[in-house]
Parts: structure tokens; C-alpha cells; sequence
DNA sequence: CAAATAGTGTCTCTTAGACAATATCTC
DNA sequence: GAGATATTGTCTAAGAGACACTATTTG
């Protein structure tokens, strides 16, 4: 059936009029936070902006998106241009930061993406195109005061330089007011913090029930390499007995050991559907 | 400290220059998917569109965002001006939708809100602007076979006509690839059927260890209600007193009694920091 | 053998879930 | 009093967490 509007046009002979370049349209860009784990610890690929705006400014790789290129290619092409990755275990899209004057080039929408990828795979590091270098930042988020209602923390990035912002988060009615306050000299570029924190929010929050944390660690892993991994994750330290005891019932054992003072039996995860989160 | 690009210049001289305009750029819109609880079941609220493209089909209320225009404000004055909605009790985004050709008018970026509210605030839903109108549709999903790496469930949207389609949740390594299948004669404008499926998933995930549940009623309510709305949320039955003993930790009881069969104790949802999620 | 790492055992307390029973109101 | 709704109680089995212990290898 086919409906005319109140113009009486059919579909084409609207779409054939229709004149794309009516409003000022704002840009789009997408930014990738992409995880790892390396000496114990929780790191995050930052760069160094080559360009104006934050020129110098340590930074999420990213950039615009072409006309004709979808998000999630869009931002897998920035990363690998950026910093020379390109495979990564696992991505997903975080969150879409659009304030009006977030970018002072022009109106700029920016659409970040999580991604999680063992070591293993990122050995070859380096800046390109707009970014002068690409380096490991140890992320960490320490809540110093909490209440019922709100909660402090410090959330550092250290690196080639250290960067270090103090977090409340408020519980206002049905909501959370998050802000931010720079604490270090150094600073990330625009509003990339904001992604930070909710990244390594959603990273705790779903590291074991959705399996999010083997993403993190390599095909076959020991249980304390998976304590590791979870203890960076989290920032919390667990019982191992406990520890092993839950996870192993997610895990199937490979037959294969991993030699050191003691061998340990390899794992290697079984992601179910059941664990995996609605988004 | 001001530092120069590779042409000699400073942030000032750069953005002086800045050339907004080499590039095609993507249109950005904004949907909203706004859900209540009327007669004991979730509903969304739908407009019926009144021109091209997707004329006359049922579609989420939302527009194209303005130059000057925050996301969430646009997506709160796309939502007055289709349905005449002016006040919900909680909104956050869900996600933003960004294939290449997923408008017919050409590359439209849209990012997606979940709002939730109690039915009494939402009286006067009524179309208007590009909406012929506006109309509450319940949502059901149900499971029809699962097993551990994959989940075909049914998504019915019941109103004024009825919508249904067939999801595929499939693990794949990592990531869960979902798909659709119409198998009503009606349907969904655009894309937006992904997103009702997002926003049930995160709803029923997050229904009671975020408090999500209770923005879907009103300030006051007896347990039963509770139940009824979480029920109809999750698709389940519960057992009422294991219920019972399970929420009202997080609930405070206002002293006064809903008048019925036997009066019932009215509670108030105490939001903590604790079960607020990392978004 | 000492030190380090891997792994098991056990005890307690809380919680989830199934189900029985009681209480209070309306018709 | 019948029937509907609200609320309390009880039992069991599984899980979370604390902590003591054994096992295997390296230096």
C-alpha cells in the first residue's frame, strides 16, 4: 500500500525532494577506550595529540566519521591508524557525549566505544596520523569516602605523565550527578574523563558476571592469572580459595599445565549465554 | 604554555582558520523509548508517523537535534512535541544507532533514551507535530528456546495494531550478534525494534539491583504493586512472601495503608548509592 | 629445607526458593 | 462464613566469606 503524505508525495517523490542541507549539521567522531592487562595492572591506550584543539594533550584515539562508514568501522579504522592496533578481543559501544560546546572547532557528537584485548595481541604500539605517540596508561579508581548517597574517588592515569582527576558521583532523586576536578597538572583532552569513568565503571560491574574480564586474558590462562586480571579490574583484593572456587564452575580445565614453582592447570572460558548482559 | 601545530600556528589562529564545511556530514537524531506500567504490563509509548519516509507506521517519538541543542534536550522536546509528554521520572541514554543506510533520506545518526515513569504523570498523551498521533503499546518478550549459545524469543508490541518479530540472541566468541524477523503484517518504522529490544533487556537486568523498577511507580506503593510491576517488567512470576522479604530491605515504610480487601502498607524506595549502576 | 606458588578442606552465616499458615478485610 | 488479599513463618539447600591446611616445585 502506499501512503501519500500531506503534500501528496509518494516516498520517492519525497525523498527526491528532500533537501538535505537545510540546518548546520554537527559532527560526528568516535573515540575508542580500549583495556588491557599488563604487569598486573588495568591500562588504557591513550595518545598525544598532534593537532589543535589539545594540542599535546594526552587523549582517546579517534576521530570523525566518514559520511558513508558506519560507527563501529569508523572507530576500529581511528585506532588502528592511531596506534597501529588492529584486533582487539572484544569492543562494544559505550556511550554518546553530545553537549553543545563540548569541541570549540564546531558542534562535535562523539561516540565512544569500550574494547578489551589480551597483551598478547597488542605488542606493536605506536602513534600515527594525528597522534604523535600511543601509550600504556595504568588506570586506577580508588573511592577515598563514600556514603548512601554519594561517593569520592581519585581516578588516576599513569604513564608517560600522571593524570589524576577526583571523581563525585551523587545520588540525586532517581539519578547519578557525576563531576569531575582535575587534580594533576596534566590533563586529558575535552571530556574523555567522563568515558574513563564510566568505562571502568561498567568494566567492575560486569567483569565476571558478563565475562567481560577474559576478555582481557588469553586463550588459555591459570586461575590466578584470572585473580590477577579480576584484582586490576576491580581494585580489590580477594581470597584466592574463595576466588577459585567461584569462577572454576565457568571455566574448563585444558589438561595443560603452565610450568613455575608449582605447574598450574591452564583454563579456558565457556561464555554461555546466560552470562552475557542485554546491550 | 601555548603550544604551535606543524603550520607555525596557535589554538586561536587554527580555529580562525578551521573549515567546518569539507566534509558531508550525517544528520543526528535523537529516539525516545519511554515505558510505563498500565492495567499490570509494561507499555511503550509509540507514535504513528505523519510523513515520509515510514509514513503511518508506528515509530519511537524523536527528530533531528538541533545546531544548538544538547542530546537530552532535544530528545525531552521531541517527546512534548509528539506525545505531549513533558515529565518523566528518570531518562538515561541507550544507545546510538549509526549504520550508514539506515535512512532513506540520508546518513542519520540517532541516539537512543530509555525513560521511565509512573502512569499517573502521563495523562494527557496525545500526538501532534510530526506525530498523528500517540498511543501506548504493550510490550511483551518472550523466550520461545534457549540453550546455552543462543536465544530465540518472541518481541509483541500490542495496541492499536500489533507488532511482532522474532529476536535471535546467538553467542559468537565474544560478543552476542542479535537479529529480527517480522512476523506480523505491521511494523516498526526504521531501526527502532533494535532498540525496544536493547531497552527490555537492560530493563529487566537492571530492574531491581538498580532501582530501575521503582521510577515505573509511584512515589508510594504496596508491595503488591511492586510485584505486579517487576512481573510484568521481567516477564516472570515470583513468589509472593520470597518477594516480599527480598525488596523491602530497600524500601521504607511510610506508615500509612492502601485501602482494599485487607489494607496494605504503603513503602517508599530508598535509591542508594550502592545499587545505582555505572552508566 | 625454606620459600613460593597451586590447590583442598571446612566451618559459619546469609540468602534463595519452596511452601504452609495466619490475619484482616469485603461481600 | 466464603473468598480475596496481605503478611508471617519455616524448612532446605546452595552460596559467600573467613581461614587453616596440604601439595609440588625451585633455589
Amino acid at each position: 500500500m502506499e501512503f501519500l503524505n500531506e503534500k501528496g508525495q509518494t516516498e520517492q517523490q519525497f525523498l527526491a525532494e528532500y533537501d538535505d542541507s537545510m540546518y548546520r549539521k554537527a559532527n560526528n567522531t568516535v573515540d575508542m577506550l580500549l583495556f588491557t592487562i599488563k604487569d598486573g595492572t588495568l591500562q588504557l591506550l591513550l595518545i598525544k595529540r598532534r593537532n589543535h584543539p589539545w594540542i599535546n594533550r594526552w587523549a582517546l584515539p579517534g576521530g570523525f566519521v566518514n559520511y558513508d562508514e558506519d560507527l563501529d568501522t569508523a572507530v576500529l579504522r581511528e585506532l588502528r591508524e592511531e596506534t597501529n592496533v588492529s584486533d582487539t578481543a572484544y569492543f562494544r559501544q559505550l556511550y554518546t557525549l553530545g553537549k553543545v560546546d563540548r569541541d570549540p572547532r564546531s558542534r562535535t557528537i562523539s561516540t565512544a566505544y569500550l574494547s578489551l584485548s589480551p597483551q598478547e595481541n597488542l605488542k606493536d604500539v605506536r602513534g600515527g596520523d594525528d597522534a604523535r605517540q600511543a601509550a600504556w596508561f595504568q588506570v586506577e579508581k580508588k573511592t577515598v569516602e563514600q556514603d548512601e548517597s554519594q561517593r569520592i574517588s581519585k581516578l588516576t592515569l599513569k604513564g608517560e605523565c600522571e593524570i589524576c582527576y577526583e571523581i563525585t558521583e551523587k545520588v540525586k532523586a532517581n539519578y547519578i550527578c557525576r563531576s569531575s576536578r582535575l587534580l594533576s597538572e596534566d590533563e586529558l583532552a575535552a571530556d574523555h574523563i567522563k568515558l574513563v569513568n564510566m568505562a571502568i565503571d561498567q568494566l567492575r560491574s560486569n567483569a565476571i558476571s558478563s565475562g567481560l574480564l577474559f576478555n582481557l586474558l588469553p586463550e588459555t590462562f591459570t586461575l590466578k592469572e584470572v585473580q590477577t586480571a579480576y584484582e586490576a579490574v576491580s581494585g580489590l583484593k580477594v581470597d584466592t580459595p574463595n576466588f577459585r572456587r567461584g569462577i572454576v564452575s565457568r571455566l574448563t580445565a585444558t589438561g595443560q599445565y603452565r610450568q613455575g614453582r608449582k605447574a598450574a592447570m591452564l583454563y579456558r572460558f565457556n561464555p554461555l549465554y546466560e552470562n552475557m548482559e542485554g546491550n
